[in-house]
DNA sequence: CGACAGACTTCTAGCGCTGTAAATTCTCAG
DNA sequence: CTGAGAATTTACAGCGCTAGAAGTCTGTCG
């Protein structure tokens, strides 16, 4: 069964390829019987247009690239599901091309220069180890949008939460809870990216603005960005002696992987430790106890970030602009509210764009 | 700045475009000098060939379709990265273009239509709505390989794992621990999907070879497919008095789900209810108790898929081939070891393909 | 009755690249 | 120095579709 190409439903309805066309359009000029009798052609050969076809005479394929580190990592899932329902509500006809970088350098390089090869109209990427500079000049003229608050250039657009406001909202939440040995838990050992530095430093704040120690003892690291090597480090933090009694994670793994390391000891949460998350994915409802934890506005980040890419790609070429999207601290029983009436507020904390 | 296009090259060099294609192909018979000479001007011009120009000429995109219900469940986004890995290794420079059904029959049907627009080479589906009429009729002449124990015509190729032989090497390993009251859990209220089906079948022959009893109150079925409903489920059939002390769980989510709600009621694991989970998903180790899951060597079943897909692809025109790849029961805290020497054997428990 | 809008259709170039076939150049024996 | 055959390179026709120019056919009005 060949397929079916334009010409051939020009043919068997007796007119011309742009006729057809039109009709498939929906243009103008169309006039009714002519529209129906082409429809009939389509209906009867089975006809579907070529995208690639399409593409070569338009110059856009209808795909987006969506580039980040590990689809496995909740955060990306989550966030790849509301792009893909974001990009359909626009009824742009959009799809989505998921990349995967590993987060290595050379994973961020390879994405960059595949998708100049013309097949997709746009990129989101959420980039973790290239320089500002070196992304500025690799990208050329592909449109694109970047997520998170990696590096970015000044001359491309990007959406990020402001993490810094956020680390430091759950911080004095801890505080709030009469914490007053606040860790930090889940930034890489070595080459630790900027999503972790911006959260230990609004972690920083957060205890300063409270009087509380910071020590060094009380940043834990982990190898890799997994709950297993977080169960790890907070157990072997826990059997040298570190003692804390609140824990901000970088993120939901971690603190998935402190939760374990806890419970193996016996050490009671909340009641002991108190600990809140990062990224509010689907498990921090259902851990034991259940997690708090910080709530990037995902939806609203996947909204703007393909608007600003739509503009681009409608060839809007001004400076990259910057849009902050906001958070919620969500309090669920590893870090509950703190005082019933002043809690909502807090629990609501947003910082607007 | 413009693109630079093959012609560019071509007149840079005082070439035909086509011998620039052959040195970009690393076509035999051209000579050293032309090569260098071409090499320089592609080089001198920053040229990056235009996939979709070529793809137009030689009906290849390179891009191969991944189609299932949904990302966010941490079994398919695990998947859609070994099959990422798979393709990479083939070193055959396909990428993914991931789909998501939504696990809805129009969900499916979009998607088999659209991958007929001619984007994608060949498409990897996990359908479950569908009925395989449907499938064998909708699927035209695209190339495509069936994931899973959904609905699988006989026309199409398919690759999958035991699901009856798991659930009842699952089972069975519960009835080694002493269990004598196995629950299911997980199997949706409403248009129970193949899967469910066929685990609930291999679940009640292990029953049954056990002499174990086989009731319909040790059937716990859910709203949806996540960990919070299984938790509300499973709490609901506790409150309600149903009582067991051993179970088989649909996938990881629902066995997550049920340890928080065992959890909540104080109920220990293994001791009082020993929990097997499926899938074995990345959290499964850092649960509290980690998880047993029985886990599809999902290596093995995204090289065959791809494999069965690239001869598809090459033309290859027989019937459906139907392909069974192998499992393990893998041991942990919340179902472990029964015999310290029968064991291993039962952990490798696989049924070859 | 003829000229002329206005409405609709057809014509005709490409988009960037590749495969085939034809043309050219090169090699080397005779 | 010539011609056959091999080795390279070029010409050219699309792949399937779109868009703008150009053509055709109404019906209307002077």
């Amino acid at each position: 069964m060949a397929r079916v190409r334009l010409q051939d439903v020009a043919e068997h309805a007796g007119v011309s390829m742009k006729t057809v066309s039109n009709v498939v359009h929906s243009h103008p000029n169309v006039s009714e019987s002519m529209r129906e009798r082409v429809q009939r052609a389509i209906d009867e050969l089975g006809y579907r247009p070529n995208a690639i076809g399409r593409r070569l005479a338009t110059g856009r394929t209808g795909l987006l690239a969506l580039a980040f580190a590990d689809v496995r990592l909740p955060y990306f899932s989550e966030l790849a599901n509301e792009v893909s329902k974001a990009a359909a509500a626009t009824g742009s006809g959009y799809r989505l091309l998921l990349e995967e970088t590993e987060g290595t350098i050379e994973g961020e390089r390879a994405v960059l220069s595949a998708s100049e090869a013309g097949l997709v109209d746009g990129m989101l990427l959420q980039p973790s180890q290239m320089s500002s500079r070196e992304i500025a000049e690799r990208h050329g003229d592909l449109p694109m949008v970047l997520l998170g608050e990696g590096p970015a250039p000044l001359t491309v657009d990007r959406v990020m939460i402001d993490n810094v406001a956020a680390a430091t909202v759950a911080t004095e939440h801890l505080a709030n809870l009469g914490r007053t040995r606040i860790a930090f838990v889940g930034h890489e050992k070595s080459a630790m990216s900027s999503t972790s530095r911006q959260r230990i430093m609004g972690y920083q704040e957060g205890l300063e603005r409270r009087g509380l120690p910071v020590e060094h003892d009380l940043l834990i690291d982990t190898n890799a960005i997994t709950s297993h090597d977080a169960a790890l480090a907070v157990g072997a933090a826990l059997d040298r002696g570190v003692r804390f009694d609140g824990l901000v994670c970088r993120d939901d793994l971690a603190a998935i992987g402190a939760l374990r390391a806890l419970h193996e000891r016996n050490i009671s949460i909340p009641d002991d430790v108190a600990v809140i998350g990062w990224d509010n994915i689907a498990f921090a409802s259902t851990t034991f106890p259940s997690l708090s934890s910080v709530a990037p506005n995902t939806q609203a980040l996947a909204r703007v970030a393909l608007d600003m890419l739509a503009e681009r790609i409608e060839g809007f070429d001004g400076i990259g602009r910057h849009r902050i999207v906001d958070f919620e601290l969500v309090l669920r029983e590893s870090a509950p509210a703190a005082f019933p009436t002043e809690e909502p507020d807090l629990a609501a904390a947003t910082v607007s764009a």
